[in-house]
DNA sequence: GTCTATATTCCGATAGAC
DNA sequence: GTCTATCGGAATATAGAC
């Protein structure tokens, strides 16, 4: 005899289903251009009940995305080895991620940023918070020079994000990760550890 | 008394004041969110108006970019001056578009090309076909090389107008446009010219 | 050349039955 | 937990009056 205690769900996999339909809708479409009908009929569930699970499209945004990779477990990479090797290292992670299925929710974060102010600034604190303060913080770098240095890291790595998933420009689009780190590697070196104009 | 010949127009100033609120409108929220009603009103016409002038949006988005600084006229200014400095010259250059009035078509076509698949080809056929590849066959660089040189340049350009204009990130959204080219400079040369991952 | 009126479609959100 | 039905709004586009 099976006992049951606590809460009982319904459909367990419901809600997982719609956050995938979710991930892949705002990754392909963008915030605004998604529609929570199509999400549910990729799910296979009725729209209503979407506002049942989440209440509302900002929150199912925020949920879909509040599961990508932790950039607190992939800074140590970043910064294990050598000094001279962080830029390469750096590339070749962030590849890494946005290439997995995670890579879906930087992809979706990235197209909802530019047309919904709401999202860019999601987007400007995650950039800014959870990834470049944590890596320039590690690299005895002048406080002063860190948010210039920062802010070009991130020209260069939206702007590879942005060209080989969103825009697909070849041959980037389609290039090897290692060809990418071995070619960017040195640019995102420079902007880290390099000299800054005065 | 003054005679009229030909064809008389309306109001000749009707047509030019639609397109100025049709590039405000899409530079600030891509193709698909710009509606043609508020691009009317922005123009204080009617609606109707504007399909009369420009039979559909499609119609409407090409009319309004097709204006923008010509990049033929650009290139010869990036290549005038030692082959050392073109990387910089090319930053310069780039950003001193950007920040004009005629830089609202760019920041429309890469607003709208992250959420409308039809301007990405637009975007994308800009970017090979007008620019870089007028630049990199004036350089001898190897014909086999040009795909991959060109689209890490623009990997770097397009992330640079991205962070400064679409998204704004600070410090470099505002920062001073000569300490962004020596910053950037070095990198776009290497694109050019360095050497390559084999 | 300009505008009114409208056909058509799709959106997010809610109320409430089962 | 799931779905039917619907409200209220905004979009593109067209037809046609003046």
């Amino acid at each position: 005899m099976t006992r049951r205690t606590g809460r009982r769900p319904g459909n367990p996999g419901t809600r997982e289903a719609i956050l995938d339909a979710a991930r892949a809708a705002f990754a392909e479409r963008g915030f605004d251009a998604a529609s929570i009908r199509a999400i549910a009929a990729a799910a296979g569930v009725d729209p209503a009940l979407v506002h049942h699970y989440f209440g509302n499209k900002d929150q199912l945004f925020l949920t879909a995305m509040n599961f990508p990779v932790d950039p607190g477990q992939l800074v140590p990479r970043v910064l294990a080895g050598d000094r001279d090797g962080v830029g390469e290292r750096m590339v070749r992670i962030f590849l890494g991620v946005w290439d997995s299925p995670a890579g879906s929710a930087g992809v979706a974060l990235l197209r909802s940023a530019v047309s919904n102010e709401w999202t860019a600034r999601l987007l400007r604190e995650f950039i800014t918070t959870q990834v470049l303060r944590r890596v320039l913080e590690q690299l005895d770098v002048a406080p002063a020079e860190l948010p210039l240095r920062g802010s070009l890291v991130a020209t260069q790595m939206i702007g590879l994000a942005m060209m080989r998933h969103v825009i697909r420009l070849e041959p980037v689009a389609s290039a090897d990760p290692e060809a990418l780190a071995a070619a960017i590697g040195p640019t995102i070196q420079r902007y880290l550890t390099g000299p800054l104009p005065t």
